[in-house]
DNA sequence: ATCGGGATTGCCT
DNA sequence: GGCAATCCCGATG
């Protein structure tokens, strides 16, 4: 299937999802744009123009040009999660329309030693199988009965990254309803960057049902990642490492830092003031001790993740 | 068969 | 910033 161009119906060639707008940015410290300028150009112009229907060619955009195999996911968990970033999660719905939003926040689960993992000391159960599948196997749950995270397995027993959010790219009326439909209708409507922006927001935005669980990022058809073509290489001084949320209770580590995310950018769902001043690998002076505790180095065995 | 908790979110004060 | 919502899964008897 990898590599081989598929050509789409030409009943959904012709048939663009709703209106779709570009999404910027502005005070995106990284304002690179991601399209290609043939892409951005033509958004741009819709920017001008409300409601204008979306470029139908970008339906033909070869997909699995950019797509990213099952090498890519080959990875050990941490490098994964860094990896990660920047690229772009692709969910094509039945009526042949695209969702996209690039990966601005992620979290490494290690499995094993790692006690706020579900993998934690090997255990293998119906719930968390996806993460003891092949690199590359999408690992989805639900939580407090009414929302769903998805995750990645990655190189490790048990391992897989967390993804906590997305900056919606494409399909942005599409996420929007979706998000909608479980709040209060009287509430106002979300900023674009409010859309993916927390682990159950992405999932409802892009449609990731239960059903995803244990599926192939790698070949399945309906959901996929992308390399994003214009997109310059991730500085690592811009990716930052912060302990993980909502798994205070796991102790030790609950605080090292495997949460990662790009610095300064409007979609990451929780800012860390204390990590973000840091740059990535390089310990700079530290103030108050409890400070420290986000910025030591993961207590991995190194063999495993570099 | 029953019970307790959770890798979150949205609305309220 | 507090807290309810809501239910599946895994642990226990």
């Amino acid at each position: 299937m990898a590599g081989t161009k598929r050509k789409l119906p030409a009943s959904l060639a012709g048939s663009p999802e709703h209106p779709e707008s570009a999404n910027t940015f502005p005070n995106q410290t990284q304002a690179k744009r991601k399209m290609s300028p043939a892409k951005l150009k033509k958004l741009v112009i819709s920017e001008n123009i409300s409601n204008v229907t979306a470029e139908q060619s970008q339906y033909f955009t070869n997909d699995l040009q950019h797509r990213l195999g099952e090498d890519f996911f080959q990875q050990p968990c941490i490098r994964l999660a860094k990896a990660l970033l920047g690229k772009v999660l692709v969910r094509r719905r039945s009526d042949g329309t695209e969702l996209r939003g690039r990966i601005v926040e992620t979290e490494s689960y290690l499995g094993g030693e790692d006690k706020a993992s579900h993998s934690a000391g090997g255990k293998r159960t119906a719930r968390n199988l996806a993460m003891f599948m092949k690199p590359g196997t999408i690992y989805v749950y639900p939580i407090y009965g009414i929302y769903l995270c998805m995750n990645i397995s990655s190189e490790g027993e048990g391992a897989a990254v967390l993804l906590r959010s997305l900056e919606p790219l494409q399909g942005l009326p599409s996420m929007r309803e979706l998000r909608a439909a479980r709040r209060k209708e009287s509430a106002r409507q979300l900023k674009d960057k409010e859309l993916c922006n927390g682990p159950s927001k992405l999932c409802q935005a892009l449609n990731i049902p239960r059903c995803f669980d244990r599926r192939d990022l790698a070949s399945d058809p309906e959901v996929w990642l992308e390399r994003d073509p214009d997109e310059s290489p991730i500085n690592p001084q811009d990716i930052v490492s912060a302990p993980r949320i909502g798994i205070e209770s796991h102790g030790e580590w609950a605080k090292k830092p495997l949460r990662f995310y790009l610095r300064g950018h409007p979609c990451v769902s929780v800012v860390n003031k204390a990590a973000d001043g840091r740059s990535g690998n390089v310990v700079k002076d530290l103030g108050p001790s409890e400070v420290q505790s986000g910025t030591e180095r993961p207590d991995v065995k190194r063999t495993k993740q570099d």
